[in-house]
DNA sequence: TGTACATCAGTGAACGCGCGTTCACTGATGTAC
DNA sequence: TGTACATCAGTGAACGCGCGTTCACTGATGTAC
């Protein structure tokens, strides 16, 4: 496909959403620039302020788009904890550029509105997860069950992102992830 | 203590490190400057040059000093896992400067030799809790207990520095740490 | 079908800023004799 | 105790770079009549 290179570029703001992604993977969010961003999305330097007004809009909508994501990965898993976190520890590996960004709220406006819809989807679907615990004959304390699956999932996750792990946990993080997560709901 | 200043300040290289902590704890890891850090130490912009060559020869020696710091704290608990959790969620709380950057090691040279081996302190003082786990008749997998073990803490401690967790967890983290990790324990 | 005009997306030059790095230097300290 | 000299820590001016932001602009699109 021959790209017809007009004056408006007609869908711009996905385009640099996608391009933030691909300069966060190689750079991390941190380092990320507009002029880059600009850059990768052949458009000139003070275009994307027109779409996010500054560094931080972007990373509020990309947080958001990361929020929905998982959000969706976690209730693609139904009622069941354990693949739940999987898909949670799938998505950081798959998808690092949303997961550093969604966990790093001094870099966006925590307060966005999408945001935080996104943000309470994802929260409820892993809490349907551990509703749907078997409960052992001891009286079920859902909340701090909820907090050991999600620290435990999110904390194999940014140890594996941050290439913490010894070699031998392997190289697929599904299945390694799901060992581990074993341990918590037998 | 009136500070006598002469030309050699005497302890430069300390000072440099305290002053990238507290830098650290203000604007984070990669946004640290070394003429930042030169400002902060009283010092001429080029000085931490001397000392450390670059900022990776500084975040190199910030780390190891961490991991030994962080393998203290752990070895004091004893053979105590669920204790050894506490601390690590309270080590990475108390010290977030330390522990933002000894898990990025994309900032550091992680082959340098001090940092290596004081990594490899910390891992032991967290494998010996691990070790004493009582068992409950099943063969132990103490290598997968240890990933468990690891990832909820650093999970918990994680998601608390990124204020992620919700109000009702309270203000005390090694008090919310214990009784997550205890889901672990038990 | 044609014309006029408003709106909006993207341009490109300009600015000031803080950064890392280099380099010839200066001042203090330690050692040899 | 004194002198000469080497070594080393820290200085300060200079450089080039990429950044965010501003602003008058230009070109495309859509709408009114």
């Amino acid at each position: 496909m021959t790209e017809t290179r007009t004056y408006h570029h007609g869908d711009l703001r996905r385009a640099l959403l996608a391009a933030a992604l691909e300069a966060i993977e190689e750079v991390g969010p941190t380092a990320l620039s507009l002029r880059d961003l600009a850059r990768r999305a052949g458009v000139s330097h003070a275009a994307p302020a027109h779409h996010f007004g500054d560094k931080a809009g972007l990373l509020s909508a990309l947080a958001a788009q990361g929020f929905d994501r998982l959000a969706q990965a976690l209730t693609a898993t139904g009622d069941d904890l354990l693949e739940a976190g999987v898909a949670y520890v799938d998505f950081a590996v798959a998808h690092r550029a949303y997961f550093e960004v969604m966990f790093r709220p001094e870099l966006y406006r925590a307060d966005d509105g999408e945001l935080v819809a996104a943000r309470q989807r994802a929260r409820a679907a892993l809490g349907a997860g551990v509703a749907a615990l078997p409960s052992d004959g001891a009286p079920a304390d859902t909340e701090r069950d909820a907090l050991a699956a999600w620290s435990i999932a999110h904390g194999f996750a940014t140890l594996w992102l941050a290439g913490a792990l010894p070699a031998r946990v392997g190289d697929d993080p599904r299945e390694a992830a799901r060992a581990v997560l074993r341990r918590l709901a037998s």
